[in-house]
RNA sequence: UCCUUAGUAGCUCAGUUGGUUAGAGCGACGGACUGUUAAUCCGUAGGUCGUAGGUUCGAGCCCUACCUGGGGAGCCA
């Protein structure tokens, strides 16, 4: 017989049948002549139920079926007789698989804190919770690859591995070959990398943005999806160390045909999760969040507001609100800030454009005010920043002189400035936090809870 | 990195002004039970009180340092 999974099972069932599931025990409720198991599989968060007469099997045998134990089990499927559940199994066979010793097994019928199922990272997967988070964070990263190969994107490849220490993004981390114990060293004291693996200083990457620029600039539209990594020594709720970035580069594109994309991009995900993750969603907005549900809702049916950076320091200024942080032209916005205008003034999605130049990065094209550069950020209620995007300099002299007055390594960008000396084009791009688009859409409150094994500060564990 | 808060049984927690042998619920185990839904009822076992020092006749409780977690901030996606 072949097997059959869960989801497929509950979603087209035909009642009398024999069937054969695998799965892992939920739960099991015992009594004097019957049995029933809760049977997971992870096709869906939904159990099957398991109806065992136990006088039909050896008693051996139903005392290893506890909680975490993996079983095949044919049976028929019937209409239930209890509440609970419209169809189970009539065990005719039990194999099984694995046992469970439930002395030593950590996950218990009762509700776990994340902060333990954390420390249980490898198991954790068996909870609903965790069963919906990483069900959804698939059905996003399919959804992203979707929406772009429906537009014409390609998705490009960008190195994991870099030689470029010019992003400016972060702190990096160094990959190296060499002993760390006896690096040599140059005269003036600094290391020597001219016979490491490379012959140079390499790094992990912070961002695939300059290199998808060279993509997007002949391949016309592309998007990278990959992990990148920072060495920051952040510890929030937001941030992580190895982390999953998405970044279209588009040729032809300014900012408001950027913040449109970024805006439709993220409309097509949620509307995608809505539609094809009810049952996780459902699960989610019970347990974790009350109003996630209709907090995708609200954020899909209504347009995000756009103002300029300029404005902006107009309305927090005018709010009369007593700030932590001084607010002023010139200075960044803080998250008391960003929170108060997307959670208090204008109640929904905000995107932010037209920063001062000296608090943005070297690459943005800048404004004829000669202040303001054409950037743009995408602020959610309960994340903060989820997209940091802008319009990109073209003009090879004008961004020459911009990496020259930020001290930048003019030498090393040279691949780069030739993307503007051959054939320049206007063109734009922005980066989504994979994660924190996950925040979002599960309603999760701690980013090391919607990526399976998280990397932190003092944390590499798995 | 800074501020703040916490660390006691497998889990979630209580533990009074420093004072006998550190408690509960859940889970696990044993038993009972005619179909259960985090089943129910009866019973049993389970502890180096984060680590290392210190104060004291006496420390889970007070002091110091360190480690780890949570919340907030900064950096950002």
């Amino acid at each position: 017989m072949k097997r059959k999974k869960v989801k497929k099972l509950l979603s087209s069932p035909r009642l009398g049948s024999n069937v054969l599931v695998k799965g892992w025990v939920r739960t099991k409720r015992e009594n004097k002549n019957i049995i029933f198991i809760a049977l997971n599989d992870g096709s869906t968060i939904k159990n099957i139920q398991i109806v065992v007469d136990t006088a039909s099997f050896k008693e051996d045998m139903l005392k290893d079926i506890t909680t975490g134990a993996c079983l095949a089990v044919t049976g028929k499927l019937v209409e239930s007789q209890g509440q609970g559940q419209s169809f189970e199994i009539n065990a005719k066979s039990i194999e099984i698989y694995g046992k469970s010793d439930p002395e030593t097994y950590p996950l218990q019928k009762k509700g776990h804190s994340m902060e333990f199922l954390r420390e249980i990272a490898h198991l954790r997967f068996r909870t609903n919770t965790f069963g919906a988070v990483f069900r959804i964070r698939h059905a996003m990263a399919f959804a992203i690859h979707k929406y772009f190969n429906g537009k014409g994107f390609f998705y490009l490849h960008t190195p994991i591995i870099t030689g470029s220490d010019a992003e400016g993004a972060g702190e990096m981390f160094h990959v190296t070959t060499m002993d760390l114990k006896n690096m040599p060293r140059n005269e003036d004291g600094s290391v020597d990398f001219r016979n490491d693996f490379f012959g140079k200083e390499t790094n992990l990457t912070v961002s695939g943005q300059l290199e998808g620029e060279l993509g997007a600039l002949a391949l016309g539209d592309i998007y990278t999806f990959g992990p990148t990594f920072r060495a920051e020594n952040s510890n929030t709720p937001r941030h992580l160390a190895e982390f999953w970035m998405i970044e279209p580069e588009m040729s032809f594109y300014d900012l408001n045909d950027n913040m449109d994309l970024a805006e439709e991009f993220v409309k097509y995900l949620i509307k995608y999760a809505l539609d094809n993750c009810h049952e996780d969603l459902e699960f989610l907005n019970n347990m974790i969040d009350k109003a996630l549900i209709e907090r995708l809702k609200f954020v899909l049916e209504n347009e995000f507001v756009r103002i300029t950076y300029t404005e902006a320091v107009s309305i927090l200024s005018a709010s009369g609100k007593k700030w932590e942080y001084q607010v002023g032209w010139g200075r960044d916005l803080q998250a008391e800030h960003e929170r108060y205008l997307v959670e208090e003034h204008f109640k929904r999605p905000v995107i932010l454009t037209d920063y001062p130049k000296e608090i943005k990065a070297f690459y943005m094209k800048q404004n004829d005010d000669g202040k303001t550069v054409r950037a743009m950020d995408v602020l959610f209620p309960g994340i903060g920043e989820i997209i940091g995007g802008s319009q990109r300099e073209e003009q090879y002299d004008r961004l020459l002189d911009r990496i020259k007055e930020m001290k930048l390594p003019e030498k090393d960008l040279g691949w780069y400035l030739d993307a503007r000396k051959f054939g320049t084009a206007p063109h734009s791009g922005f980066g989504l936090g994979f994660e924190r688009l996950i925040l979002f859409v599960t309603g999760m409150s701690n980013i090391r809870d919607v990526i399976p094994f998280p990397r932190t500060p003092k944390n590499a564990e798995f």
